[in-house]
RNA sequence: GCUGCUAUGGCUCAGUCGGUAGAGCACUUCCAUGGUAAGGAAGGGGUCGCUGGUUCGAUUCCGGCUAGCAGCACCA
């Protein structure tokens, strides 16, 4: 048979030959480094038998991270089962982050953290064996025959199609239903941990029982794992919750969960975020309005929302009147644009609305910041002629670029498009909205990535997927196309001919939810906020309260005229207690005043994370501090 | 909402095999008057989340509730 590799080059082999000594004919070295193959497209474990003509390609560790994931997770209910006889398995894949196996572990068994501890020792005695993981073939008969004891598996497979061919993979005595690939043996699983241990339901659905998950990492080396639980560490460090309560951003209550309180500190960030935002959203040509947070039910009727998100709506009874908190903006936005006549020329119109909007969420979804009752959306509403779509969206694009990149967040985009079934409007016009969306990217410049099917049922939209610090993605911004609410609030504009358009509609946020953001720059940034959004952005310390306070009041006095904001530590403490002190809250810079600053009217700046002083005269660090404020591109 | 875990001074945590609690930090006062990540001493502060039960006695054991955490489900 013939073998043909990535470069196009081929070469004779015997049927059946494995990948394994195909990588050994080229040299032993890659054979040393492959761990799986890719045949004719498939993946394929290093030892199994090619029979005909195929490409190949060699998978190397880089490439395996998954593969050895996988391996890992059967690995885990290898040991699981020994443990527990009586275990019945569901589904164990790879995931991003390593793997997991969702375990029932057998009648009123729980695992705790103890467990996972013995069952990890358990792997890795069964790793050390060196068991290779062996594909089997064979029939759904003999499959079910095989996994009778196990009503998961069972499911699984009787779902599979009549007489495909079912593979199994085993090593040791326990074999698993598993489509492959492997790595050729368990000595391969070497480092790996167990994470932790939660319930899953049964092929995710709420309504199905719940099985036990466990989690688990592994790596090819040593180092790799390490690593990882450093990297887990640092996360934990940076997490909003923690990093809120000690800079004292933030608190919630136990009288209000998921109802964030603003603390002093929290709130001159959110106010630095939201002058920032108005600011570049006036130079946008942005209008702003402020739409009322509880409204009749009826106009919740109207747009759909008392039909469709009722149970997650806060009500109330006024008067004999049912009134809802508002859990989007649109209608109130809506109502603003139906309070006059617009003509097309004056389209687009931007209506720009901070808007506090809330929403029941469940008890287990509350996190920090990151999903909360209420929040601030940073709302905009822009109705414009079908035409303007392309303009006014890369125009869009180009302003979500900008205010990212003012966070030193990479993003990429997502176009999600027409639902199957579930849409309504017309398929002309989604086609047409579609296209108009994709041309923006391209217009701007930008690359994206198509979801199909995954659009709101009401039109198609543009996800903005931002990259944090620590490499992990949130979905903040938005531009969603919106062909429902303007048919069912019946606006119109006047066209050139005299007669009554319907306009179209865009909803878009930038931040998505300012509490939400405000969490995702904690974490992104650590709490060592840029100097901009810092909340004290200055502390001001005297060697000596009695003999320097003057200075540092005059100091303090000239900052604050600045909008500067600075703060004294006027404690009867060490230099070194209050630096410390300093350092810890993250403050961006520590001026120092002594003897030697009185006498020759300068400041000792050291910055946050530095050990470095830099003598400096008052006004060339007023200069220093206002350049770097104004950093901020603005433009 | 579901599964599991957790709840002790402002914060971080220890402790009581059932006899009403302890540390460090923070806070107050005093001493020290200090040059870039914690100077010293004394003191104040908690009915151990709430609520039932068992018990002579519960912060400790059991149940319920509330809140938080890890996931799952959900996220217009």
């Amino acid at each position: 048979m013939k073998i043909t590799f990535p470069d196009g080059t081929n070469k004779e082999f015997k049927k059946g030959t494995h990948a394994y000594e195909i990588a050994s004919s080229i040299s032993s070295s890659l054979a040393k480094k492959s761990i799986y193959a890719i045949v004719n497209g498939k993946p394929y474990d290093l030892y199994r038998p090619i029979e005909e003509d195929a490409t190949i390609e060699l998978k190397t560790k880089e490439d395996s991270f998954d593969v050895l994931n996988h391996s890992c997770s059967h690995l885990l209910a290898s040991a699981v089962k020994k443990l527990y006889p009586q275990a019945m398995f569901g589904v164990g894949p790879s995931i991003e982050e390593g793997f997991y196996y969702d375990i029932q572990p057998g009648e009123g068994i729980k695992f705790t953290e103890t467990d996972l501890a013995a069952i990890e020792k358990e792997m890795k005695h069964i790793a050390s064996q060196d068991l290779p993981f062996k594909r089997i073939e064979t029939t759904k008969e003999e499959a079910l025959e095989l996994f009778k004891n196990d009503k998961y598996k069972q499911e699984i497979i009787r779902d599979l199609e009549d007489g495909v061919t079912i593979t199994l993979y085993q090593h040791g005595d326990y074999v698993d239903l598993c489509r492959g690939p492997h790595v050729p043996s368990t000595k391969f699983l070497k480092n790996f941990k167990l994470t932790n241990v939660s319930g899953a339901y049964w092929r995710g659905d709420s309504k199905n029982e719940q099985l036990q998950r466990i989690y688990g990492v592994c790596f090819f080396e040593e180092k790799e794992l390490q690593e990882h639980l450093q990297h887990l560490e640092e996360r934990a460090k940076r997490d909003h919750r923690k990093l809120g309560k000690e800079l004292e951003l933030f608190m919630i209550s136990e009288y209000g969960p998921g109802f964030p309180f603003w603390l002093p500190k929290g709130m001159v960030l959110r106010k630095t975020l939201e002058n920032y935002w108005y600011k570049v959203h006036t130079r946008e040509n942005y209008q702003f309005i402020q739409t009322p947070i509880m409204l009749n039910r009826t106009l919740w009727e109207i747009s759909g929302h008392w039909e469709n998100y009722r149970e997650n709506m806060y009500t109330s009874k006024i008067d004999d009147q049912d009134f809802a908190i508002k859990p989007m903006n649109c209608p109130g936005g809506l109502l603003v644009y139906k309070n006059s006549i617009h003509s097309y020329k004056d389209l687009p119109i931007r209506l720009g609305e901070l808007g506090l909007v809330h929403r029941h969420e469940a008890s287990g979804a509350l996190n920090g910041l990151f999903r909360v009752r209420n929040f601030t959306q940073d709302d905009a509403h822009i109705f414009l002629r079908e035409d303007q779509i392309v303009s006014e969206v890369s125009s869009l694009i180009r302003l979500y670029d900008e205010v990212y990149s003012t966070f030193n967040l990479s993003y990429h985009i997502e176009l999600s498009t027409r639902p199957e079934n579930k849409y309504i409007g017309k398929l002309e016009t989604w086609n047409i909205a579609e296209e108009a969306l994709a041309n923006a990217c391209k217009s701007a410049g930008k690359d994206f990535k198509v979801n199909p099917g995954d659009g709101a049922f009401y039109g198609p939209k543009l996800d903005f997927k931002l990259r944090d610090s620590m490499n992990r993605i949130w979905q903040c911004g938005t531009i969603q196309l919106d062909m429902n609410l303007p048919e069912r609030f019946d606006i119109t504009y006047v066209g050139s001919d005299g007669q009554l358009k319907r306009p179209v509609m865009l909803h878009r946020a930038l931040f998505g939810s300012i509490e939400r953001f405000i969490g995702i720059l904690t974490e992104h940034f650590g709490g060592a906020f840029p100097v901009w959004l810092a909340p004290v952005q200055v502390k001001i310390i005297p060697v000596h309260v009695k003999n320097h306070q003057e200075y540092v009041e005059k100091i303090y006095e000239k900052l604050r005229e600045l909008d500067i904001r600075p703060e004294m530590d006027l404690r009867d403490e060490k230099l070194s207690y209050k630096i410390r002190d300093a350092q810890t809250k993250k403050i961006p810079y520590q001026l120092v005043v002594g003897d030697n600053e009185v006498e020759h009217q300068q400041l000792s700046v050291r910055k946050y994370g530095s050990t470095e002083t830099k003598q400096l005269s008052v006004d060339e660090f007023i200069c220093q501090i206002m350049d770097e404020i104004k950093t901020l591109k603005y433009k």
